[in-house]
DNA sequence: CTGGTTAATTGAAACGTTTCAATAAAACCA
DNA sequence: TGGTTTTATTGAAACGTTTCAATTAACCAG
């Protein structure tokens, strides 16, 4: 006798229908309990598994989500990521992981795969500024939000951190602590982040009654790297007018720029103040802990996986929301006054 | 007229037969290629996007592999995931995102998930030491590697890294730079990855001529985190023969160490030499940066998925193989003699 | 004892592809 | 020219579930 697949070969063993096999599997409550029982004897003595695609094929919904990131092994999306699967997980759904590393060609790929897929939603930090092409996925019915891109998109949901406003605490900060000239490092300005990071700058020193053509000296780097920051301490400090403190976009950055400083034999905070961006782990734990700019990362991810499932779930009564967190500044050593 | 779903609507509009429109999908090759031509521009035409889940069921393999670590948010499987996903996505495969916590429950959740989508493979960290039960997924067809766990059962393939080779070159570097009495800090020594690298410290103390019970303290924490590195720093110092190195498990207990020695005037590597575990990205920015044992994360991820792949594609040629990479030692101010 | 409700179970018809044997058309060759 | 091979295309039959209208059984009120 050749091989009776899956259910059916269940449904003969218990002696039930096929029906109520699958009864068993997705509404066990309108089944007796003694069936109940045999069925899933039956289930356990053969092994069964149930064909997800076939069950995903003839009910019409998929339980993949999608995650799509510019890079895995950032931590900032490290958090995000486990923020998402958390949630995800709970939910009973799954979710595929997609690194775009920030190629539009990857991103179009993995769209398409999750398309195939007919993905419950897709939770995407894109790579390409125009959101629009993911009108197609809205139509086909797949949720889409948007991670960390603040987005006024009406049919859309957001979810993201302000970055003015941490831009902004970082400079008052140091504003409060006497400083008048204050360095930016950053990377390239073309990133919404940076951009945004630098108005709160301004931002802050307008409101501080100063001029931001004086009080800031803009510092740009190509990469926000730890070697860059390094690198710059040279420019740094040869200003004719130096800055004595340092805000950097991000926590990296700052790292190598406390590493230059000591070289030159700079104190930190005495000589130099500086605040990073990110309060990654090991901000805490360096030679000089260091000031830093945290977002709520976990969180991030959590609320967009919930509003994702809200949409996927209830697509009539669903409201897109905007939402934006609150960054938060954590004083250490590296700015003390 | 209702909706004529996917390819059939395809197949009308380009006046051609299903399985023509399932060749131009699958068999491009044999399509003429003025036909080819008219079945592409009616798919682009309506947007066609081929169902997943029915291509699958009727052909009987999916595109998914499962990756299941311990926490994603760990940079040691987040290098480890980018080698997994780049060389998965290049096969046309895709990755879905397991994160065990170390618990087994939600281990056994997922790996049923995955059986269910009748995943290609699974790479896995076991939360479970006893692996003999993902033989019931071998029996399904179901590809597994074993990451970051060396292992010699014979009908599985295993990618891992030589602790043992790793503690070895930690201790001899210190051995070399005149250390006759090294601190061994580390966390739960149940942990194999501890335990292995113990033994390496010991091989290398005895190589040495050395007796292991004078020339080695061991100094335990509970977990491997910063915090709890510079908590032993008193224990440390307290000792009646203070040690003149350490060598700490992880980076992070390095890390944490090493603020506590400066906060109490030790200088680095004067006073007390320093090698951590791992070669984490900000090691070498530290003020004082650190000596490491660098492990092929990356790399680690690509083997183990280019062994599943090969294993899922020529199921009868594949040989498993149990492959042993090398750590690699970082030499850094931290240790310098 | 009848008619009406509720609770369990059934079995056939999808779901949207891929596969494959069968056909038709074209090309080749002696 | 007729036979043989090659090249394109076809259409019906799966793949393993879920769904849903229909059936049966069981119960209760009047």
């Amino acid at each position: 006798m050749a091989s009776m697949s899956g259910i059916r070969e269940v449904a003969k063993r218990a002696g039930v229908s096929l029906g109520t096999v699958s009864n068993v599997l997705n509404h066990p409550e309108l089944v007796a309990p003694e069936t109940l029982q045999r069925v899933q004897q039956a289930i356990d003595e053969i092994g069964f598994v149930r064909n997800g695609s076939a069950s995903q094929l003839r009910s019409g919904t998929s339980q993949h989500i999608g995650l799509i990131v510019l890079d895995v092994a950032n931590p900032f999306f490290t958090e995000v990521a486990r923020g998402v699967e958390d949630l995800a997980n709970m939910a009973g759904y799954f979710v595929i992981l997609c690194n775009s590393d920030d190629s539009v060609d990857k991103e179009n790929h993995y769209l398409h795969v999750l398309e195939e897929q007919r993905a419950q939603g897709v939770l995407i930090t894109p790579a390409q500024n125009d959101a629009s092409y993911l009108q197609r996925f809205r139509e086909r019915g797949i949720a889409v939000v948007l991670l960390d891109r603040p987005s006024r998109i009406k049919d859309l949901c957001s979810v993201a951190v302000d970055d003015v406003h941490g831009g902004e605490l970082a400079a008052k900060h140091l504003l409060e602590g006497g400083h008048t000239r204050i360095g930016f490092v950053h990377g390239p300005s073309g990133i919404r982040q940076i951009a945004d990071r630098r108005r709160g700058v301004i931002r802050a020193v307008k409101m501080a009654g100063l001029n931001p053509e004086q009080a800031i000296v803009d510092i740009a780097v190509r990469t926000q790297s730890a070697r860059e920051g390094e690198e710059c301490v040279e420019r740094l400090l040869n200003f004719e007018n130096r800055p004595t403190a340092v805000f950097c976009a991000n926590d990296l950055l700052a790292l190598g720029l406390m590493r230059g400083l000591i070289k030159c034999g700079i104190s930190i905070p005495e000589d130099m103040a500086l605040v990073g961006y990110d309060d990654v782990e090991f901000a805490s734990v360096l030679a000089t802990p260091l000031t830093s700019i945290r977002q709520p990362k976990y969180e991030l991810g959590r609320m967009a996986t919930e509003l994702l499932l809200d949409e996927a779930r209830n697509p009539n009564s669903h409201q897109h929301k905007h939402i934006v967190y609150q960054p938060e500044l954590i004083v250490r050593e590296s700015s003390r006054f």
